[in-house]
DNA sequence: TGTGTATGAATGAAGG
DNA sequence: CCTTCATTCATACACA
């Protein structure tokens, strides 16, 4: 969490704790509409962040992801509406035999190995 | 990642939660060069893997596609000025982190991938 | 010192 | 292949 007060930068800890500044700047771009930052603007923005402490790149990359879907959650959770969201999962739920299994995937080209083919049986 | 010790197995989640001897074994044949196993050779690993504990097809196919591009990833250093479409960065530190004692290598299985994945008993 | 919460980090699974 | 989403693990900190 690393709230405001003790400032990041000093904390030997193994993890990024953003500064106060740093959150700022961010939420101010997320607020802005920024969401997925390419890898150009996530190097921007890192450079503009260094000037309050130290970061990588990759924080700034899951910052963005994590508040992003943190946000979301959130909102989930308040408007628990009835669950339109169907999974239509049909577990293939082998019992993965070992040796000679049935033809689980039953195309044998060598191309390309996509998901979408995957035949489950 | 799926440690607390309590390996996959009896997760009650709906995703795959590899083994430490099947990431180990993974890992291994990434080392060895492979990076888009064909259908068939997935078919092999997969095999191979549920002597380790349930794994699919597709498991094996993302595993490889992620740990790829993450890889490359990793090892961005830097971003052109100009931003393109260059890639997000992770971290540097890599090594595969053993989340359990890990007592593999001993499946005497005399299977063999490919050529480059040669896994010596 | 234990417990809950906010959030950084990681990665399986898709989507495009 | 690259990008994004979902879920989870890990950890810092507030509070008791």
């Amino acid at each position: 969490m690393c709230p405001a007060g003790t400032s990041a930068s000093l904390s030997r800890s193994s993890r990024w704790c953003p500064t106060a500044e740093q959150v700022m700047l961010l939420e101010e771009m997320y607020k802005g509409g920024l969401r997925n930052p390419s890898a150009g603007q996530i190097h921007q923005i890192t450079a503009h962040l260094s000037n309050f402490g130290k970061v990588q790149g990759k924080n700034v990359f899951y910052w963005f992801q994590n508040h992003k879907a943190r946000d979301k959650q959130r909102l989930k959770k308040k408007l628990p509406l009835k669950p339109q969201h169907q999974q239509i999962f049909f577990h293939a739920t082998s019992s993965f035999s070992p040796q000679r299994p049935v033809s689980c995937i039953s195309f044998a080209g060598p191309l390309i190995f996509t998901p979408q083919v995957y035949i489950y049986i």
